[in-house]
Order: C-alpha cells, then structure tokens, then sequence
DNA sequence: CCGCGATTGGAAAGCGCTTTCCCGCTGTCT
DNA sequence: AGACAGCGGGAAAGCGCTTTCCAATCGCGG
C-alpha cells in the first residue's frame, strides 16, 4: 500500500522537503543543498528557483530529521537552581545572548536545587542529544548527589557532549569561575577598615562551594587586617528568606554586632529588613554588605555596599566557552596566561593550610576562567559605632 | 571491551537501540515497546531483561530519532522579552513548574522586544517540532511587525502547534489576560480614596496593549471617582530607567503631583529613585503605586503599594492551557462545552456596546483566562496633602 | 575529434526509532 | 476436538533529511 515517490503523504501542517523537490522540479538532493547549506555549489537559477517554491509552500526544515541525519543538534541546555533568582535569570540572560549569535536554542531547566532533579534533566537534555549543557549554581551539599551529578556530567562528555559550569563542579568540569574568594576577601577588608570589630556573617548552607569560598576569602581578609575580630555567623537558606531569618537569630544572639556580611545581595535583602525591624538603622547603627550586586541594589535604602559578580559576563563566557570547543584544537598550556594578573589576591601564597588551590587547570587539563568581583560602595556601609 | 561484532557501529558515545537489543538477544521492536512506553505488553522478565541491558549499556533515548518517528516532540518554545526581567522571569519559572510536571523541555528564547527576533525565534522553534509555544508579553508597538507576528503564530497553529500568550497577542491566538485594566481602576480608586487631586502618571511606550489596558481602567477609576482630577502622563521605556527618566520630568514639568502611578513595578523602583533625588518624601510629600507585584516591593523604602499581578501563576496557566489541548480531538462543535463553566462572565453576553466584551471564548472559538490582579496598599501611599 | 578532469544533478543508503503487520502459541468456547 | 480470539514477539516499512556515490554534461588540450 505504499504511495510512489512522487508525495509520500499530505501530512497535516509543514510541506516536507520531497514536497518542494517535486513541486521545483528537482530531486530531494538537490533541494537540500539549497535550502540547508552544503558545501556542494547548485546553479544559481536552479537554486533561486528552489527558494521560491519552498516560500511558496511555506517549507520549514524539520529540525528532529535534520539532527537524526547529521547526528548534532542546535540545541544547548542550561541547568539552574531558579530562574526566578535574578542571579540566575542574569547568567540565563547572558548565556541566550550568545547562542543567540551563535544560533543555538537553549533549553533550561530549573532544577530548584534538587539532585534528583538535575539528574533527570541532565539525562533528559542527553537524550534530546543537547549539543552543551551549562551549569549554573553550586553542586549539591551533600557529598553523594554532588558526586552523582558530577559522574553523569562527566558521562554526558564522554558521549560527546560539552559541558560548562559557572561555579565550581569539580576538578572534572570545565569552569568560569566567580572570584568568590577575593570579593569576600574585599569585603573583610572594606569592614574592618571602618573599624567594625564585631561582625555579624549571615551565611548560605554550609556546604555550598559558593558560601564556603566567600567566606573563606572573608576569613582571610579578617586575618590579613589583623585586629581584634570577632565574628558569629548564623545560617539560613541561600534566598531573601533565609537572610531574614538568618539575621534575626543573629540580633537575637549577638545583639552587639555593628557591621553584618550576608553572603548574597538576596540575603542581605533579608537582612535589611530584620535589622529595620529590630530598629538598627542602616549604616548608622550596622553596616550591611551584600554580595552579587543584583540589580535592584542600588536602588535599596539605604543603597546597597556589595561586592559585584558579573553574572550576565559568566553565562556569556559559559556559552562562548562550549560552543568554541566545537571544531577547535586544543589550546595550547598557555593559554591560561592572563589568569593571574587580575588581583593581587594571593598569588604566591602558599600559606595555605584552608587555601584552596586557586589553580587555573588542573592535571586533568580542564579549562577555567575567572571572572572577577569588585567592591562597590554604596551607602549601607559606614564607620563603626561603638 | 564490550562491543560486540554484531552491533551495527560503535559509533561515539550513546548505544543505540538496535545494540540493546543485540546485547539482551530481543528485537528492536521489543527494546522499544520496553524501554519506551507502548501499549503492547511485553513480558515482565524479558522486560526486566532488557531494562538492566540499557542500564548497563548506558543507553540514552534519541529524542530527534524519536521525534521523527512519533511526528512529535516534547518540547515547547517560550518568547519573553528579556528573561532577567523579573516579570518575565517569573513567569518562565510557573510555565517551567507545570513543563516539569508533564515531562515537557522548554526552550526560552529572548526577545529583546525586537519583532525580526521574535519572527525568527518562531521559525525557529518551528523547524524543532516545538509542540507548542508560549508568548510571553505585549505585541510590538508597531501595526506592521504585530500583524507579522499574528500571522506567523497562526501559521504555526495551522501546521499543528499550539499558542498560547500571555497578554493579548490579537483575536487569533489562545491568551491568559491580567485584569489590567480592573487593576488600574483599583489603584485609581485608591489614589482619589486617599484624596489626591494631582496625579502624575508614568507610563510606558503608548501602543503596548499592556499600558492601554493598565491606563484604560485607571482613567475609567478616575471617572468612577468623581471629582476633580488632573492627571499629567510622562512617557519612558518600560524599564527601571525608562521609570526614572520620566519621573524626573514630571516633576520638572508638574511640580505640584501629589501622587504618581507608574504602570509597571520596575518604572515605580526608578520612580522612586527620581523622587527621592528630587527631595519629595514617599508618601509624605508624594505617593506612589506601581503595578505588577514584584519580589522586591516589600523590600524597598517605603514598601511598595502596588496591583499585583500573578505573573507565575500566569505562566502556569499558560503552560497549562498549551498541554491540556494534547488530545487533539477536533470533533464537534459540541466539543467546548466545558469552557464556559470556568467564569460566569457572560454567559449571555450580547449587551456591550463601548465595553469591551470580555466573553471568554469569542466567535472565533479562541480561549482566554483572565487572571484576577488585586491592589496591595503597602507604605508608599498615604493621603493627599496640599 | 577524442579523451579527461571538473561540475552539477540525482539515486539511494542510511541516521535511530515507532509501529503496523504478521506469525506462532495458548487458552477457550461450542 | 476444532476453530478462533488473544497475546507476545519479530520483520520491516517508513518518519524527513544529509550525504555519499554515480552518471551525465561541458570545456579543453592534445
């Protein structure tokens, strides 16, 4: 019971490429190479021709057909936390702006930091034979997850995919890297230079690889300032919430600190409201800093001190970076060269007994880009009252 | 290594179907009715069988492979102006909550606001099978390119997609509609409540149907109101900065304002600012309402009162609206019975003549939900002083 | 004038999967 | 008992497109 060649089926909807091949006149090859590139040169006439009948007929390429015989797709995905989190959507902005360029379609997925659940988009975006996938936000708390989720990532690339994260995954993933560390190194400094001895650190889960460097990188700037610092901190969960609460229980504790450090502008946000609520005002009575520099904190009151992450660079450069790797060679050891010039951070600091080695590639050869934070004053910040 | 001579080709990275079915010694046919759903039975040990032999091959499902074979994919386009607008962001994370639940990806796509993108991104998610697309946000400005853009859209639902939008994209396309112009006449009520006489408004672009509406219900709340109110409208982008700009000349122009409506939360945060700089108090020497509800309302000095919108819960419904309408059914016009049921809007209509009719399904058979905005009265309002 | 490489169009072999038939078995109904 | 549904498994025909090969055709030098 089969139709002849001439049109296989009048399925309902899009005309298929035999479809214009037979209405111009040519064969299935020969529409092909017209209307989806090909190195393979077509007359001209011919070619015009092709076009025409296929606007004609309203022919849209069938993208699922085209990957099935090309064996890759146009399409990367992009793994958040929520895309509801202006960090997040900022990274998300800045990665679409580039496939953009690049004509890539990104598929995200919200994983509402659930392991269960990025392994399943993961699994779900391989099946779809995304041609990259970006990963955004810290690796799961918990050792096992953060593992598994590494292992599948590793799987994906090893099945010929490409993958980037922006925050650390591991020495196995490819990497841009906010310079968490020195931006909460800056913020210690900034503090202390304002003569704040007691200080208040509203901080994200432990475990989290973004808290823990931030916070590191504030530990170390404490030390380096030498004094006499005393810190409590007191956690809550990595959102507005979270730093609110967070907060409260700090005041409730520790009601003598003058300055307060929330590890994301989203808890410092939480905070300004705790402290308002408790009557300290905001910076004559606490200093407040945040961390980001999302949008909305300038237009805070009183304006939002902050050290500023370039969320919407880190997704462009997640995006530039796994679609270079398409049909490049590999760079040579060099190229991490510009690394280091950034900060002065700690360049040949081997004090280290809680440094982490800041290395730009590993053994393993994976790529990193830092991308660098810078302290931005504003007017939560102020001396010390005692 | 494991291969075996049988398999077709070791091709790099994922095994194949036909090479599970090698592997466990069953029939393509079978592996496929196994490892994804049909509804032929199979037996439950050779199925087990075949499961653990995926499992072990790693075995990933092609979704272009399968798509071409099922003549349908699981993936939905999503349009938004720009994802790191909060209100466009929150949207995308409800229609993302409700494409999780029914195992569907979701490809986002930035618009810029510009038509030619938006045309192309369409296409685009064409030619991938998108089984349906969301278009999130007012139409362009301009008469031309929207009529482009409606035609496109029913080209796509004529070739079998699904559209759904969330605001009004014209008479052709399925749409979830914030009350705007109920929320106007809510917050213009609420301005002549508290006695105010000089109102300055801010607006966006005239033409985005967002504004008219917003501004429609807001003009018709003055009416209702009574008494004698003078409004000055100032035009921005419909942005932070677009807010802050026409603010300033406002106030420039119209010093005497004592209450400012900006049609969007993003206008009101710049709104804010301009004020603030000029050296009115909020709500002392002005008030200020915003529209749309966002996150950082309550968290800005003073809080915010503002129309909320239900900007996630739109999106879900709109994702809702796009996978409900799976079976496909056709039949009858009897089909539709259920749709009427949701609100008694009007049942028996007929009446309108200035009004427009909010039927909620039109003569053209096409389905809108109306999603209700509510006024919040927070800090940022207060009586009229002269 | 003929042979030869260069072009350019077409036939056809897949890409990986779904699904329709078709077939051999059982179990059941007369 | 014989016929017949029903069930579980396999062979094979595509889905729409890309990409080898092949086969003409054309231009030219010998």
């Amino acid at each position: 019971m089969r139709t002849q060649r001439s049109t296989p089926t009048p399925r309902r909807g899009a005309a298929t490429l035999q479809q214009v091949a037979d209405a111009a006149g040519v064969s299935l090859a020969t529409a092909s190479r017209v209307l989806n590139g090909s190195t393979r040169t077509v007359n001209p006439e011919l070619s015009e021709h092709v076009k025409e009948v296929a606007a004609r007929l309203r022919y849209v390429s069938h993208g699922p057909a085209q990957a099935l015989a090309r064996a890759t797709t146009s399409l990367v995905g992009l793994l958040v936390h929520d895309v509801n989190d202006p960090y997040f959507s900022a990274i998300a902005a800045g990665a679409m702006r580039v496939a953009r360029e690049r004509d890539l379609l990104v598929m995200v997925a919200n994983t509402y930091r659930d392991p269960d659940l990025e392994l399943d988009y993961i699994t779900r975006l391989d099946a779809q034979r995304a041609r990259a996938i970006l990963v955004a936000g810290s690796p799961p708390v918990a050792a096992a997850p953060a593992a598994a989720l590494r292992e599948r990532l590793v799987d994906y690339v090893h099945g010929g995919g490409r993958v980037v994260s922006i925050g650390d995954q591991g020495p196995d993933i490819d990497a841009v890297l906010p310079e968490n560390a020195a931006g909460g190194r800056a913020a210690a400094l900034h503090l202390a230079g304002l003569g704040h001895r007691e200080i208040g650190v509203v901080t994200g889960p432990a475990g989290l690889v973004t808290v823990a460097d931030r916070l590191e990188g504030f530990t170390r700037g404490l030390l380096e300032a030498g004094g006499d610092i005393h810190t409590t901190a007191l956690q809550g969960d990595f959102t507005r919430d979270g730093g609110y609460q967070a907060t409260r229980r700090l005041l409730e504790k520790h009601p003598k600190v003058t300055a307060v450090f929330a590890l994301s502008d989203l808890m410092a946000v939480g905070a300004l409201a705790a402290l308002r609520e408790a009557g300290r005002r905001v910076p004559d009575d606490v200093s407040l800093i945040g961390f980001d520099d999302l949008a909305i904190c300038a237009d805070l009151t009183p304006a939002l001190t902050t050290v500023r992450v370039d969320t919407e660079g880190m997704g462009e450069q997640a995006m530039r970076m796994v679609v270079a790797a398409g049909p490049e060679a590999e760079a040579g050891p060099d190229a991490d060269a510009d690394a280091d010039a950034a900060a002065g951070t700690g360049a040949g600091d081997a004090a280290g007994d809680g440094v982490p080695a800041d290395a730009a590639v590993t053994a393993e050869q994976r790529t990193t880009i830092q991308s660098p934070t810078e302290l931005i004053v504003r007017g939560s910040t102020g001396p010390a009252v005692s």
